[in-house]
DNA sequence: CTTATTACCTACTATGTCAATAGGTAAATG
DNA sequence: CATTTACCTATTGACATAGTAGGTAATAAG
């Protein structure tokens, strides 16, 4: 299940890809026009700014920014860094401790397989197939 | 992220299809098998029986047994019996609130493909295509 | 008819995550 | 210097997860 830190953090990069011509945007307008909570969107866009995914500026005029053209993003991308991890098991987690069960467990090849599934459609899947101008 | 509870119940279903000839199986024996608290399987299979996946048969000589013959069972009904759906994101549950965004969010689609690929994956796999024996 | 074995039932609990909220400080601009 | 903005730390309530504990009811074998 994907969190609503997810979902919002590609709700913003998506409003700051559709905004990329005015330059610096506030929360605030996001945050608006997004109907989401101001305060949490700035837990979430701490993270983007860490994640190397947007810049922000302070002070009047400021607001943040894309690094990147909406094109060079990948919904994957994002999502994995407001997730921590995109492994639908434990067991593929890459921070987890490895499964004692590994080698003779019968499920594990599924998972896997579902795993490299959900990995080849959300990295597949470019930010900017996701801007209203393209659909 | 699939929890224990649908890992679990998938394990059980694949330890009693192997073991189908030798009739009823005491949870015991899976317990032990799989190396998986028995009092917690006790609610996995609980689950498992009001669901009609299996049937269970008390007193000496009783236990568990699968209803339909492996073949007959999708990955996918088993895991949406024990975490209640497989959708990934909130908006496309069954029991929740339709979001209020729906028509105008750009995500949704996205979502949709996703959940659509996720449930073709899992109930397009049969029970039957886990076991050792098919391998 | 007693005993062992098994399923089945209700309740409890510790831990962690999620989805926020609250109340600030620091930076930049006019 | 006032305003706007980002940025920071801490806290909270609600809920889900992953179990544990301690029973009762049913069934078969001896």
């Amino acid at each position: 299940m994907i969190s609503t830190k997810g979902r919002y953090a590609l709700r913003v990069m998506l409003d700051l890809a559709e905004h990329e011509a005015e330059g610096h945007i506030p929360l605030k307008d996001v945050a608006e026009r997004q109907n989401i909570s101001k305060k949490y969107l700035e837990i979430i866009v701490k993270d983007l700014v860490s994640g190397g995914m947007v810049s922000g500026v302070s002070g009047k005029g400021g607001g943040y920014k894309l690094c990147r053209s909406p094109e060079e993003y990948s919904v994957g991308e994002i999502l994995e860094l407001m997730e921590g991890s995109l492994a639908t098991v434990a067991c593929l987690s890459c921070g987890a401790a490895p499964c004692p069960r590994a080698e003779v467990c019968e499920t594990l090849p599924m998972w896997a397989e579902y795993d490299k599934l959900t990995h080849d459609f959300f990295f597949g899947k470019k930010l900017s197939e996701l801007m209203k101008e393209s659909r």
